[in-house]
DNA sequence: TCTTTTTCTGACCGTATGGTCAGGTTCAAG
DNA sequence: CTTGAACCTGACCATACGGTCAGAAAAAGA
């Protein structure tokens, strides 16, 4: 562990504690939800004392509510590739790998996503109200351009979006199903090598772009 | 109500409180979540006292178990349009309709049943790995056959499946999200036909199906 | 009508949870 | 070395929760 290599400087502290934290939250939310997530294990996955949990975030909402906006950032950013793009085939198609990529790497933090707007979104609603409702019209707005110069079918860009995030969230989401269909083994390398090229195909094929 | 209507028969009552309990249930479950739902919640929704609820559930785990199994069956018989068909635009595009429909008329059971895989189906693994898989080999199977036919593009039938499963449950589970980028308004009759449509021609021209 | 079975419910109980707090410890600045 | 601020935590509290139970009420049967 960390603690005992050398005395940490106050900042390095805060900032360390504060990601233990964060990520055990993260874990506990992901597979209790909030309502099941209790702050004592949350603060057992951490390894440190409940009231500590407690000089850090002052509630479990508050901790949760940060947790939350983590999952966002990252997910915002995935489209990054998806802007300098000359069109569909690599836009939405490095969309795709990123976004699946996530799904790989974060899948905690996309169940805590799924389950917060399940539930209405009872924390991040201003969010979706503002910030991803201009990432969204902003995008539709490059799909349909796209369309327009004639490099894809005349679909509807939302609900392009709405399958984009469905299918690549749904191998993290229902990625318990996928592995017990799989046999009880998680994914392997090609096999997400695999699920990558066929959501990259039937989607790409799908808007007329190859 | 129907209390006044008439002195109810004993069969009666115990039918009708039932299905009262678990429509309720299913309500609560799918805004909190199972650690988040409470039965006096359950209870008021019912308009039942709630020490009723138990004398009709033993637990709180009994009632969520069946109201997941009830989702479950539903989930299940969706398909059987997707069977009789001669091959992938009849057999799938009813499959999308059939599933399209659910997420529209039972949103609150499709978000308990994601919910539960969510948090590794610990009350219906045993489905997963029995009925859930044979169920699913059996379809791949049969879009094996309408490959080999030369009806549709060479796509893994799995992946196919994932893809269908998570666009279609998008709309329920995911139906909060979808209505604040639509305005803050749910989806018209008119915009529900125009996502089944999005959906079905995306997904039957991406395995090259039209 | 009398008896038995089922349905119903207010009051209660043990426990677990989110959160508090007083007091201790560690670190850094002067 | 002293002082003050930041960090840490065991013990505690009020509340809310799932579940129980004795007994009332209602229905079915004799």
């Amino acid at each position: 562990m960390t603690q005992t290599a050398r005395p940490l400087r106050r900042n390095e502290i805060r900032q360390q504690n504060e990601t233990l934290i964060l990520q055990a939250a993260e874990k506990v939310f992901a597979e209790a939800g909030f309502g099941g997530a209790t702050m004592q294990l949350i603060a057992d996955v951490a390894g440190l004392p409940k009231a500590n949990l407690h000089y850090y975030f002052a509630t479990k909402e508050d901790l949760y509510r940060r947790v939350v906006q983590n999952i966002f950032e990252i997910w915002l950013h995935a489209a990054d590739s998806m802007d300098q793009a000359a069109g569909p085939v690599e836009g939405i198609g490095a969309y795709i790998e990123a976004k699946m990529e996530i799904s790989r790497r974060h899948p905690d933090g996309s169940k805590v996503w799924a389950s917060e707007v399940m539930h209405g979104a009872p924390v991040i609603q201003d969010y979706l109200e503002t910030t991803l409702r201009e990432w969204t019209t902003g995008r539709a707005g490059l799909i349909q351009r796209w369309i327009d110069e004639g490099k894809m079918a005349a679909v509807n860009p939302e609900h392009l979006l709405y399958m984009l995030w469905a299918t690549t969230q749904h191998y993290a989401d229902f990625g318990h199903q996928i592995e017990t269909l799989n046999g009880g083994a998680p994914l392997t390398d090609q096999q997400w090598r695999a699920a990558k090229d066929s959501v990259k195909s039937m989607i790409l094929r799908g808007i007329g772009a190859v």
